[in-house]
DNA sequence: CACCGTCTTTGCCTTAACGCAAATTTATTG
DNA sequence: CAATAAATTTGCGTTAAGGCAAAGACGGTG
């Protein structure tokens, strides 16, 4: 089985012995899903964690009138879980839903307690992998508390080009996305885009795009004003 | 020792046997603080966790420009940690500072891991509390994001009051701390307050105020517009 | 190729939020 | 009680952000 060789990479399992691999490997579900579709929604109680195996899974916030937040995606090989994994009858804060065809293994609850009472070890990565999204969950807040719009989406550009300096690179989210990651609108989005076009800070067609000053988008992804 | 007792009380260590307890009692430094002391500044790095014996801590994000942001105000019995107890050498993404005199109880990370590590009951309580911190950060972001000012105040104004009805309340809070807390400013909060003291939804003296119509209250902090 | 649906772009206007400065009130401290 | 500092309140002007509507642009698909 390769998966069990796929668990094994992962930093939660890493460190566990063969034996309880495989036995935590076994109980486990596979589930596949459809890009679109919706594993959870918001207010449900769900008391799974999960891996994706393959494809991506976002994590969503929606406001009564259809604008919508993205928290964070998760990509094939990161873990992620329902509130009530961890607090009994919780309700999801967020909706999950389906960016990429996947694959997910996941475990209820009751599944997989009895292994995480057991070996601290493994409880102690999942605190350790919980933090990480709460420091992430932290910079969100940064961002929509002190950033303007033009530093969110700056951000969200550097991001997304990362390191690849000046290359062309596809528009793989449209107006609408970007505007629920940076938590905007599709017009505000559009005009900044064009305004950083302006400025001779990025190159805009409507398929591609790429970041000509790197340092000047850096600068206002800093300006924490 | 009374601290014994006072330990045991918490969620995360309650379950421990006597022994254990007492080890990792005994393994703890003392340390006071006075209201107005920062423990650590924003992006240092703190590799501690600790519990409030008395008084009371704040996490505070601040940007350049003076304005601040009030996380969570962490009070007596309850816990929290620098980043870097978790994930060596990543600095604090916010800063502790002591919002009243205070008695911490503090465990450095080599000084506690063991115990985690051995005990799988404690991280996983350590991970269930993690949780509730997360969910906390949610509704921030979600407030943040969705919630003009006047919800946020709305909200900020219904955990104060709690279920206390319609009693006279202290006004504890001053403007700017307010405004930390719902990321806005000391004039907004002003004028909203008055504006809810127009409707008669509170009301509102220089030292006290009351909430007369929780409902409209409600529907304020609801309004996910 | 014509049609349809989705996405992008832009102009125009409204509102929410903010910053500054000044006036006023309250608290504090010698 | 005077003097000073801190906090509140208000007016006024500015900017950021958003909503609506209409006009392109594009990619299919029959």
């Amino acid at each position: 089985m390769e998966t069990n060789n796929f668990l094994a990479q992962n930093q939660i399992f890493s460190h566990l012995d063969k034996s309880v691999l495989k036995k935590i490997e076994a109980s486990a579900q596979k589930r596949y899903f459809q890009a679109g579709e919706w594993i959870v929604h918001h207010g449900d109680v769900w008391p799974y964690l999960f891996i994706v195996g393959k494809g991506e899974v976002t994590a969503v916030k929606e406001s009564a009138e259809g604008r919508s937040l993205t928290l964070v995606a998760v990509k094939a090989g990161e873990i992620f879980w329902g509130l009530a994994f961890f607090l009994e009858n919780a309700p999801m804060p967020a909706g999950l839903t389906v960016s990429q065809d996947c694959e997910l293994l996941l475990w209820s609850r009751e599944t997989l307690l009895p292994s995480l009472l057991e070996n601290g070890r493994l409880s102690w990565e999942l605190s350790c992998l919980m933090i990480q999204r709460v420091l992430f969950a932290s910079e969100i807040v940064e961002k929509l508390a002190f950033q303007p719009v033009a530093g969110r989406l700056a951000h969200l550009l550097l991001d997304q080009s990362s390191d690849n300096s000046s290359e062309q690179l596809p528009r793989d989210l449209t107006l609408d996305e970007m505007a629920a990651r940076i938590g905007s609108t599709r017009e505000m989005v559009c005009r900044f885009l064009h305004r950083f076009s302006d400025d001779g800070i990025i190159h805009i067609t409507r398929t591609e795009f790429s970041v000509t000053d790197r340092k000047k988008l850096q600068d206002l992804a800093q300006k924490v004003k």
